[in-house]
DNA sequence: CAGTTATGTATAATACACTTTACATTTTTA
DNA sequence: TAAAAATGTAAAGTGTATTATACATAACTG
């Protein structure tokens, strides 16, 4: 599952640490999260999204699988 | 945080065996989920959300934390 | 009432989200 | 160009989402 976190931060002309402070996370799981590492739970997915103004479905996106 | 999923699935009638292989967990994952021992990954709660045709934010319900 | 289907509880094991710390590299700016 | 700020990597530790299994109870159906 791909996201604009990075995108979207970048936008906004923020550092990961900024970002990281605003959802309430460390800088470790922001970087992690952009580089694909994992994926957000829900609550910080959630978060993000509030903080950019956007919905979930608008910052991680669910390329559909389960077309096979 | 609360969610809409037992809600949803007795207005569909499907059971919660239906509802967990339709999204791919086990029931033990659905009926945590409804009585809110823990809270569902983004890929689960999108593939539910998916399921009953709603986004995640109709589904999962964020009180808004933070006010203090 | 007997049998089946749906729901719930308990517990141990596994996988992964997130933290912490420390260091390395890139980018910006004075 | 040198200092500072931003980004990245690595590895070990904690908490929690999810699985698996087994059993108990409730609700529906014949």
């Amino acid at each position: 599952m791909r996201n604009r976190i990075k995108e979207l931060r970048k936008e906004k002309r923020i550092s990961q640490e900024e970002l990281a402070s605003a959802v309430k996370v460390t800088r470790q799981t922001i970087i992690s999260l952009e580089n694909g590492k994992y994926n957000a739970s829900l609550i910080l997915a959630h978060a993000i999204a509030v903080y950019f103004g956007k919905t979930i479905e608008e910052i991680f996106l669910f390329e559909e699988e389960g077309s096979c």
